[in-house]
DNA sequence: CCGCGCACTTGGATCGATCAATGCGGGCCA
DNA sequence: TGGCCCGCATTGATCGATCCAAGTGCGCGG
């Protein structure tokens, strides 16, 4: 805590000199510290404490053809929408991989440009040891082109229609969540749940889509003319919401966004009618959005913390031991409920 | 640990040997083009992309010292609040860092251990170049230690009462966005303006306070019994809403967060006064909330795009002259006008 | 007393880009 | 023709940690 910069930050060699030993034995110290014994280890470590000595990351990386680092593309909420996800799993991720001695590199790629370059430099720069891939869309050339490039990755989200892939994986099962928040409402007597999803080729809202479907059925009730598909926007949402109170009547909506599910809270609010009493209303992220307003909105909650854990660990074997191949793992959502179901 | 290559990537000496010049030439046509002759530089050039060379940063770092990261400590917006600021500020940083040559590196210091191992770790390890440090609340030591270290850093917020302080820094101007907020209600015949912001010993709250009783004297409009200060919290914001409703009867709300403002239209909800209509509230970050309910609130919005910008430009003038000392750069905010305003 | 293994030491090489100094050929001017 | 500068090439050294191979001193069991 004494030292000033900018003096030149001291090295392996000056703590080997003042602690008495070998820089090999001090590398050692650092690096395999049961190779020593218990007196010259505790003098090793006394000496780095004294000069404040840190590895430079530099030195070590060029030789250990490896950065500790992991990169990630970040994604930034949308305007005009709920889910902020992003933010809560960035927070896990920097946490959790500090904690295993890894560091998360961001990095954008522009609109314009190949979306692929951002990577292609990191990668060939040897600037990061793997990375963290969040959108797996259909049709996403990310995951095939990282695979093709033999590049360590872990994604955020199931390679859907890739068979190909095989590469480590860690989701969150979207219709279980879907299934929780539908019991969840048939549980409290609803009936006619109608659901507020996304189109057809997301498949990611497809299967959250396939949760309200397995819950329904699981009760023998019947989902025609109970469902919609639409964009993912307020405004879409309040429009599916009105077309199928006119049509279905439903009595509760589960929907496959928060954002949806304020557009649902709209129309109600046109019409009336209470949410919660009159017609109960789920969402799904569990965003900033649902826990400020009022009537909170029941919402379904990523495990995002979890989902950091996972990926870590992930990443830890794919980096330490090649021959470990993980599988993917699916974690299962909670339901954060408040007034509106 | 390594990462997987078809084949060990190309390396400067590659590159020279297939353009058939020597090393340094390859190195002056990367980082001085002007040093060569046009057809010397197309002929390396070719071969650099011939070979998909890409210098190793590891090597260029232990060289130069110095690494092309920014440091930046990730703090993610607290549940139940509404404030996302960081979420768009980071997302701009990464793209305008990204296009002068650097990378944000994120990292997160444990809430019980020392606050500022997790800077003095990146510091002497030369894992970045310089910091950007967020919270420049009072008593915030990271500030103080930084220059103590002589560590390059470049702070979004103002060194409120550190007149030591000499480091560069960006900020919104608080006490404009909210000046600018309360002319918009005067403008619109309100009079009875009322301020709801937070603790005493928050100087950016009371900052944005001063834009208000600017406004508010500017017209030669009293303020008093009109203000309340209290915690960032939804229910704070109720029950301050409720109280001023009663002792002063104001028709409108200016808040100093979109938290406090959702705190006030839930007071209005309570008495089914219309926002917009029977009474005005004003909130302040633009958050994703306030773009998603209904009525829309009315917000101040950060010019969060320019801040990245300004910091950028202010780390690029201390990383390289570092004899260029720049002041600090006040930016303006807009008003995001919606329905409750 | 020998041999073995532990706990180091020693010196050198290595990673790959950059720095610094020198070499060299050609053009320009006296 | 000689001297000088300019553009570019060449080459060894350097950054600091790690890897590698060989070696030394010492204690202990056989």
């Amino acid at each position: 805590m004494t030292i000033r910069y900018p003096v030149a930050p001291p090295t392996l060699a000056d703590v080997a000199e003042r602690a008495g030993v070998s820089r090999q034995t001090v590398s050692n110290a650092i690096n395999n510290p049961d190779l020593l014994r218990a007196d010259t280890l505790a003098r090793v470590q006394e000496a780095i404490e004294e000069l404040g000595y840190s590895p430079n990351r530099a030195a070590r990386n060029l030789r250990t053809r490896s950065s500790h680092l992991i990169g990630l593309k970040f994604q930034p909420a949308q305007e005009g929408t709920a889910n902020a996800a992003m933010d809560r799993f960035v927070h896990s991720l920097v946490e959790t991989a500090g904690g295993a001695g890894y560091h998360i590199l961001l990095f954008a790629v522009g609109e314009d440009e190949d979306h692929l370059r951002g990577y292609d430099d990191l990668l060939r720069a040897t600037a990061v040891d793997a990375f963290i891939v969040t959108d797996t869309y259909l049709g996403n050339p990310q995951a095939a082109w990282l695979r093709q490039r033999r590049a360590p990755f872990v994604s955020f989200g199931r390679p859907w229609d890739d068979d190909a892939a095989d590469h480590p994986w860690v989701d969150v099962d979207g219709a279980a969540g879907v299934d929780l928040a539908t019991t969840h409402l048939l549980d409290r007597g609803h009936q006619r749940i109608a659901w507020i999803g996304w189109h057809k080729d997301s498949r990611i809202g497809e299967d959250r889509r396939s949760g309200w479907t397995r819950a329904m059925h699981g009760r023998n009730l019947s989902t025609t003319g109970l469902a919609s598909r639409t964009e993912d926007t307020v405004s879409s949402g309040h429009d599916a919401a009105a077309v199928l109170l006119d049509e279905a009547q439903p009595s509760a909506f589960v929907c496959a966004s928060d954002t949806l599910a304020m557009g649902v809270l709209h129309t109600l609010r046109d019409r009336g009618l209470t949410p919660g009493h009159d017609v109960s209303v789920i969402g799904f992220d569990d965003s900033q959005v649902a826990q400020v307003i009022n009537p909170g909105l029941t919402s379904v909650r990523q495990p995002l913390e979890e989902v950091a854990v996972e990926i870590v660990r992930a990443l830890e074997g794919l980096l330490s031991t090649p021959a470990v191949v993980s599988p993917g793992v699916l974690l299962t959502p909670t339901l954060a409920v408040r007034e509106t179901g």
